[in-house]
DNA sequence: AAATTAGTTCATATCTTTGTGAACAATTAA
DNA sequence: TTAATTGTTCACAAAGATATGAACTAATTT
């Protein structure tokens, strides 16, 4: 019943990571920073979207950003995030394996 | 522009530890299994909340469950969620130390 | 059998997040 | 100066998440 406030601002920062977009920008930026349009180009969809989504994540303190006078160049703020980010998606893989294994359980 | 389907899966997961109340949940059972009840003592709140709050961790695999004739007890479903959970919650005390740098420098 | 305990399910209202396209700003190149 | 380039900001509609209270189920106790 106490702390409330500390979980809703871990919260706050966890939801980053809520979000397929986001998740395959921080994917993406593990090899290092990269501007905007690059950025764009391997994501694909609309600018504007990328946009709203890189600002989040921006202050969520995800991502920092360095602008140069002709590129926006966005990178993790930490290696923390990536850890956290594979760490999960481990637990992902656990799951599908064990959905997997249901699923065998059932047909056989 | 490749594996929007993981990408998509990867965050569901991650949506997990977007919300105050389930960050609590994970926090709380870091020290093992406890059951409904004291789970809900512990949070607060409604029961009916807790209970859907549960059953979306349970169904992403972050928690399990073990039902006995009395009680329903909950655990983590592995110790990577919370060590995801404890990077993330390193990247916000980052957030708050800088946030606190910055308020500093301009009070000054 | 009636009442407790322990929790889930459902419907609903509200709030938040998301994607979209158009408009806008700032810098650089022609 | 005009046109490109590189993004950001805004308004809006659609979809999704959240909290709430009432109703419900299943097992246990009285």
């Amino acid at each position: 019943m106490k702390d409330k406030k500390v979980y809703e601002l871990h919260a706050e920062v966890c939801k980053a990571l809520g979000n397929s977009l986001r998740i395959e920008v921080i994917d993406i930026l593990q090899k290092g920073e990269l501007c905007f349009s690059d950025i764009l180009e391997e994501t694909g969809g609309l600018k504007s979207n990328l946009s709203q989504h890189l600002s989040i994540m921006v202050s969520n303190g995800i991502l920092k950003v360095r602008k140069d006078s002709r590129c926006n160049y966005y990178s993790l703020s930490s290696s923390k995030v990536a850890k956290a980010c594979s760490l999960m998606r481990e637990v992902l893989i656990e799951n599908l394996k064990k959905q997997q294994e249901l699923h065998k359980s059932i047909l056989k």
